[in-house]
DNA sequence: TTAATCGCCGTTTCA
DNA sequence: CGGCGATTAA
């Protein structure tokens, strides 16, 4: 039964028998699941993307849905542009019709097709992280707190907390025990009334909000949920309650609810996932039917055997063992390091050496995976250094850069006049005469008429209060801009206001290598502008704000360029790589020293080392350092115990010291290592090398050569070498398999 | 009002 | 070590 025509591959095929075809037989199983709840606990690269997207063809070819009756939500816009693309190639153009987003990104739409309902205008703004801190300072400062009792962070961690969970500020109060749940109570309502001043929304807003407006409009919600006859959750063991809650009002009619999850790669429960929604997913839908996707396509024996070894550590957890019809390949290696440098270096080492010995290898075959952003400073610094092609996801993304940020704000202000906390960010940048005194005068005029901070600033204006800065003229400018909003283009209007605005010029006096690469960013985002236009369909500048405060780190990356891929743990979800180099194995680094005291936090942390090892295809390398530099102090913490955990038959473990250093002990030879600039804390020298320059080496695949040069000391040494016939090559000895050749 | 300097403080992970 | 807020000088 084929009632809707499309396009795509499977128009001649046949959907069934492509499914049969290019499924095994468990996951055929699950795409073809008849009406009604379903779960599929797919474990690590057991093609749950694959099974997902022949569900969908599947319903939509064979069982006749529209596709404009199909919600599929996905964890990161770069997964769900994957799947359209996909689906793209299986049924043809009609995917556009399905609504196939993030949980934000769904959240966001429904609020914009009913922002009246919503109580904002259809232009409101998102606000990100850093707004968020802002509007609870001043909300902390109007309600005379001292940051010293409400710090804005752990209060926003508290806010952001009860938004997952779906508790407004009025219920957080009646169940608010002491005093300072109290403060959080008062900083909560009065920080939420501030985004709605502002008509402004947070990430946890784009959940809750539209289960209120379904609450408060049930004909509202009749209407998604006789619209949406299928939904579809992918990484369903990272939902909220919020979100369970909305899923749970989406599906209550017809209860097709698909969800795909694992357990076992659980790692946002400091977001407000909750494991029980996957765990008891069974007593919410005792009729649902369970797949469960075992076998993995993407690792050798090994490296799903060890990960396996340390994830059943766990004591919350769902039975379930993976196979692999793979061979064993190799065990996972773990190497311990004497500090932050020389582990770059070991890592730089393991990399180029590959790359020599495996002329098919490319750099964008290895990834780095880390704890923490601030770990990839030094791998950063290293691959600079030495002109090793490297790409960093996330960090200090794109977006949250200051010049960016800024222009985002004087773009707002154009889109949304309301946003006062963008207006506050750029009124005085570049410098226009407003101190805190005028501003303090503007704000009272912006009280008194109970208006937003731009219209108090246009009536300082027309009271000529302003006339001794640069304020009028500023306006001016922008009220030009809102008039021609509709019909300038968006990169016109970005132009016309950094130039006009004086934001450029700012920049450019500086005169800094700073401020050039700004400047850069900035034409950089212009040309974004310009792209996302030129990617069609009317879309306009709000529509693009839109955009860009549900960006992700992983959405932008593409592995299309010959580099090495660095990551924190957390964006490497779902991702893969033929070699994986995990650093900073310690106890305190990872698992976190915050997760120390707390068991089922430790357990996420186990968790996450999991994700990180079963994203490997060939490959994995464990590292961690023995001395680590923390607040700019010397710290030695041991191993992680995820090392310990992981079974001894399919790891094998060692260090990259040298004999000498091995027999002082782990801590032993803790004097060695000055805390000054001596390169990596090495003690040898050069002169203590076998290694000079002129001498003739053999190496197993390059045959003979002479020494060009020697670099660095210890067994960080690099030597250039000049093979006969085959050109000079740079090895480090440590891993080359390089011998001195007796003349 | 603005620029410069001092001292404190705290590190996960993110849409 | 680095970023931010507060304090001070111009």
């Amino acid at each position: 039964m084929r009632l809707h025509a499309a396009d795509g591959l499977l128009k001649v095929l046949g959907t069934d028998m492509a499914i049969l075809k290019h499924l095994n037989d468990k996951q055929a199983a699950a795409a073809m699941h008849s009406p009604g709840p379903a779960l599929i606990l797919a474990g690590a690269g057991s093609g749950k993307t694959r099974v997902l997207a022949y569900r969908i063809a599947h319903l939509v070819m064979e069982q006749g849905i529209p596709p404009r009756s199909i919600l599929a939500v996905t964890f990161t816009n770069k997964a769900a542009r994957e799947m359209k693309e996909r689906l793209e190639r299986l049924i043809g153009p009609s995917t556009a019709e399905m609504w196939l987003g993030t949980f934000h990104s769904v959240g966001l739409r429904i609020l914009k097709e009913n922002s009246q309902l919503a109580g904002v205008p259809p232009h409101f703004t998102v606000y990100d992280n850093d707004d968020q801190i802002a509007l609870i300072k001043e909300s902390i400062k109007e309600l005379n707190l001292s940051e010293g009792f409400a710090r804005p962070k752990s209060v926003l961690a508290h806010i952001n907390r009860a938004k997952n969970e779906n508790i407004p500020p009025t219920h957080y109060k009646t169940e608010a025990k002491d005093f300072y749940r109290e403060m959080i109570a008062a900083v909560y309502k009065r920080y939420q009334e501030k985004l709605r001043k502002n008509c402004a929304f947070d990430f946890g807003d784009l959940i809750c909000e539209p289960i209120r407006l379904f609450q408060r409009n049930p004909s509202i919600l009749k209407d998604y949920q006789s619209r949406f006859i299928h939904m579809l959750v992918d990484e369903y063991q990272d939902t909220n309650r919020a979100q369970y809650h909305l899923i749970n009002l989406l599906t209550e009619g017809h209860r097709n609810l698909y969800v795909v999850g694992d357990p076992d790669q659980s790692i946002y429960g400091w977001r407000g996932a909750d494991i029980s929604n996957i765990l008891d997913f069974h007593r919410d839908f005792p009729d649902a039917t369970v797949y469960k996707l075992e076998q993995n396509y993407r690792s050798t024996g090994y490296i799903l055997k060890a990960a396996d070894s340390l994830v059943r550590n766990n004591l919350k957890r769902m039975d379930k063992t993976l196979w692999t019809a793979r061979e064993d390949g190799e065990k996972v290696t773990f190497r311990m390091t004497r500090n932050e440098y020389h582990e770059a270096e070991t890592v730089a080492g393991i990399v180029t050496e590959t790359m020599i010995r495996e002329p098919s290898r490319r750099y964008s075959d290895f990834a780095v995976f880390y704890r923490t952003n601030a770990q990839s400073r030094v791998f950063e610094e290293y691959f600079l250094r030495h002109s090793i092609p490297y790409t960093i996801v996330g960090g200090l993304r794109f977006y949250e850069r200051r010049e960016i940020k800024d222009s985002l704000a004087y773009l707002r202000l154009i889109v949304n006049p309301g946003d006062s906390l963008s207006l506050k960010r750029i009124i005085n940048t570049p410098p226009r005469g407003v101190g805190k005194a005028t501003f303090n005068k503007v704000s009272v005029i912006a009280s008194e008429t109970k208006t937003s901070l731009y219209e108090a600033f246009k009536e300082a204006c027309r009271r000529d209060l302003l006339s001794r800065t640069k304020v009028p003229q500023f306006i001016r400018l922008l009220e030009d801009l809102k008039a021609r909003l509709d019909t300038m283009s968006p990169h016109e209007l970005f132009h016309t206001l950094i130039r006009d605005s004086g934001y450029l010029e700012m920049w450019e006096k500086e005169k800094t290598d700073d401020a050039e690469s700004r400047i850069e960013n900035l034409h950089e985002l212009g040309s974004a502008i310009r792209n996302f236009e030129d990617a069609g369909d009317g879309r306009g500048l709000p529509e693009f704000l839109d955009q860009v405060a549900l960006i992700s780190d992983v959405d932008g990356y593409e592995d299309k360029h010959n580099r090495i891929t660095m990551m924190t743990l957390h964006s490497a979800k779902g991702l893969e790589f033929p070699i994986i180099l995990m650093v900073g194995m310690e106890e305190g680094l990872f698992p976190h020293a915050r997760s120390l005291e707390n068991p089922d936090a430790l357990e996420e942390e186990r968790r996450l080392c999991y994700v990180g090892m079963t994203r490997a295809m060939e490959r994995l390398y464990l590292f961690a350092a023995r001395q680590r530099t923390v607040f700019g102090e010397p710290r030695f913490q041991g191993q992680s115990v995820f090392i310990d955990e992981i079974s001894p038959e399919f790891i094998e473990i060692g260090n990259s010291f040298g004999p000498e250093e091995d027999r002082n002990g782990i801590y032993g030879s803790v004097r060695d290592y000055p805390t000054g600039h001596s390169d990596y804390g090495e003690t040898k020298t050069t002169a203590d090398l076998p290694w000079r320059v002129g001498m003739r080496v053999r190496h197993r695949s390059f045959g003979t050569g002479m020494i060009k040069s020697v670099d660095g000391v210890g067994e960080s040494v690099k030597l250039t070498v000049a093979f006969d016939g085959v050109g000079p090559k740079k090895l480090m000895v440590n891993y080359a398999p390089l011998v001195p050749l007796e003349d």
